[in-house]
DNA sequence: AGAAGTATGTTGGTAAACCAACGAAATGAG
DNA sequence: CTCATTTCGTTGGTTTACCAACATACTTCT
């Protein structure tokens, strides 16, 4: 299990945990590594989650099935990424997704309950798991309310608007990590419209930008 | 703290925790009651949120300050709703809302840091709490997704559509809490194309619907 | 540099949502 | 019951997004 260590050390997850605490900890929420070959499945939808992965190597997709029979691929994960999180908090009875390999991959499976249930003494750092789990549950919740909050407006200008205050702090000046397609994508808008509106936007004097470097005026 | 407890243990954040424990687990994180009066300000924007709050009475609002000094109310919370977890748990440095007393109010007050250090000993329903809480966000969490899937979809119709397949589990025929505004509120959309869109989807035979009962065909 | 491929901007026609205004039905108070 | 109020459905004009198709700019590879 040492070499889990160096590999997962940088996850939010295991954020302010030193090595030394490291491997008891693991062992004391009985973690485990598990392998998977390209499309096998890790959890199977119907099933309550009783654990949370974390992708060590390759990449697991997230399916959603619905009512009658399509399948949707949700999200793909690779090395680092966190799934089953949410389900397994939630206590659902009946986890709606499959969570199956995209690769082969190597997964650290840890359970659930014993992440929870803080063990009597000694393993001082599981503590400091359950707070990390707290963290970056309330942390996808603010970004799913940012992203609401763009979604409840009706117009791509607004909703541009609405993006740009969160991406930029406090500067005029601003980057953006994304293509306009991918852009488009995030505001749940056209991309060729919204190629459209930065243009007017650009002519009615309210922002000028250049490839993925914008000012608002 | 006695009568605390009838009043809020059928609060989920309480669940499963009996009065034995309660009283005990109440003292160990150090929880205190407050009372403010109209107007009040019970967190600070700006400030990082340190306690997970509480309506015990009255109702308290949330309420938004963006950059250039304008207020919006966000949520108005009456007895039994939470408030303040998701920046306590996401250790959010500076706090965008400010929480304000609405009415004269009661307000149970949780040191998060406490709620997450687990005592070493005999309060055993501790770790209850942070289970609870972590359950809490993540349903939260599966809310605002719902939300999301509503949202990004484009018109009317579909959203309609989306909203309607979440409500009725497996059932044709269900019925909504719902009025048409507040519905129209929901999934942003304006209350009387919703309205001609409902009749429009009637006539096209996809749904049946008297008032707040609805058939899937 | 030239060619191929990708990303971005532009345009015009169509479909849908927005908006305001109004009428009808349901609800509630006196 | 009657009147006032609220909720809901309808309609027509206006705005906006969607969509497809194309033009231009930028990248990359050789």
């Amino acid at each position: 299990m040492k070499n889990i260590f160096a590999r997962v050390k940088d996850n939010p997850l295991f954020a302010g945990i030193p090595v030394e605490g490291f491997e008891q900890m693991l062992s004391c929420i009985g973690a485990q590594t598990a392998t998977y070959r390209k499309g096998e499945v890790i959890f199977l939808m119907g099933n309550a989650v009783e654990s949370v992965g974390l992708v060590l190597s390759g990449s697991v997709q997230i399916v959603w099935e619905n009512a009658d029979g399509h399948c949707t691929m949700m999200a793909e994960l690779s090395a680092s990424e966190l799934f089953g999180e949410t389900f397994a908090c939630a206590g659902t009875a009946s986890s709606p997704v499959s969570v199956v390999a995209a690769d082969d991959c190597e997964i650290l499976l840890l359970n659930y309950r014993k992440i929870i249930t803080t063990c009597s003494s000694s393993c001082s750092f599981h503590a400091r798991l359950i707070a990390n789990m707290l963290q970056l549950m309330a942390r996808k919740n603010l970004l799913l309310n940012r992203k609401i909050e763009i979604l409840s407006k009706r117009t791509t200008r607004e909703r541009l608007l609405t993006f740009f205050d969160t991406q930029r702090g406090t500067a005029r000046q601003f980057s953006i990590p994304y293509n306009r397609e991918e852009l488009a994508a995030l505001l749940c808008v056209e991309r060729s419209a919204m190629s459209a509106e930065l243009s007017k936007m650009q002519r009615d004097g309210l922002i000028r930008f250049r490839k993925n470097q914008f000012e608002l005026l």
